[in-house]
DNA sequence: CGCCAATACTCAACTTGTTGAATAGTCCTA
DNA sequence: TAGGACTATTCAACAAGTTGAGTATTGGCG
């Protein structure tokens, strides 16, 4: 159940209609999870019916209708349950680590190129998140910040997925260097 | 089709048997994917009926007989073929991420302990890692290595895998010295 | 006026990944 | 000499994630 603690966590502390959850899972800012729409709408349903967020419809002009959902008291006991329990380590698990493993048996112009794209995709993120973290920390330096908000656990995750950008994109272009040296010193001797 | 590309790589200049494979893509050296046995036999199989690796039976004395799998060449143009068709952006997808943003929400001694589990996981990871390095790379230094190896993949997957382990255990550090230092407070103050 | 994008969702089919249990022989240790 | 660990694999049930298509309305652009 990934995806279920993922919404109540993201309803922690606000009302999010389906849509909006639906942004934020999206590429966009799923700095801690990622998911499309489907199958947001239908953990919604299912987490509705289990009680562990309330939805509501809004009734709205000129577009259609939507159900704004908060997270219940039993939502937070389930969320607060899901904390203590044990979690299991974390892997990789990236097509392109695939590719450029197996890189001596493929074509290294098509491994570069997409590392060239990983990198570009990486830098957009990294610039994303850093506006999202300047705006989470408002006017206040970063210790501060850490010190005194009332939540931090939205900045750490967001700091996480820089992180994770950060080093994929050097990583990225580091065997992008490896690989495009040993081409050439193929080719020229 | 994700597994089924890992496997082939895996499988490109060495043959192995299941038992084999289930060992490297187990925790320890599945520096680039990761999948339980079950995941494995039964993609072998299947990749074996597609004709892209090919299996012999090896009878055994003192244990049971075992299949060895190569690869072969339709094998290796699927991977050429799977290495040129674009690969989808990587997302974070972690439970403790989930525990870390909802951490007001959640019993803050059990997210520390969960983050002190990680680093030390991590650690283990990476000098796991470390030996394979160093084994891959034999007596040569890096630059050497990476400069006249017959294959460097596998060597600059290992790298991304230490690269994300070392950055997971700093993340985590920092994020239990946060909050650790804001229960401090809270506590004494 | 027609088309596209955005809002706001739903249904269905499918592929992948997870979990638990089982088999069966050998080797090593207590 | 019993019990566990290692080798080597299989079957089945289920949960989770992916893909593709479809509905309906409004607002803006050219």
């Amino acid at each position: 159940m990934g995806l279920r603690h993922a919404v109540l966590a993201a309803l922690l502390d606000r009302e999010l209609s389906g849509y909006q959850l639906t942004k934020l899972f999206d590429v966009g800012v799923a700095d801690f999870w990622y998911a499309v729409p489907q199958q947001l709408y239908t953990e919604l349903t299912r987490s509705e019916r289990d009680g562990l967020i309330s939805g509501r419809e809004v009734i709205q002009h000129g577009r259609p209708n939507k159900r704004m959902y908060r997270i219940t008291d039993p939502g937070l006991d389930e969320l607060a349950a899901f904390a203590e329990r044990p979690s299991k380590p974390q892997f990789l698990r990236d097509d392109l680590l695939v590719k450029v493993y197996a890189a001596e048996a493929a074509d290294s112009a098509a491994v570069l190129a997409q590392l060239a794209e990983r990198v570009e995709q990486a830098r957009a993120k990294i610039a994303l998140l850093d506006q999202v973290l300047a705006r989470i920390r408002g006017d206040q330096d970063e210790q501060r910040f850490l010190a005194t908000a009332p939540r931090v656990g939205p900045y750490l995750t967001c700091h996480r997925g820089r992180l994770f950008e950060q080093e994929h994109l050097t990583w990225c272009e580091w065997a992008a260097d490896v690989l495009r040296g040993r081409a050439d010193s193929h080719a020229g001797g």
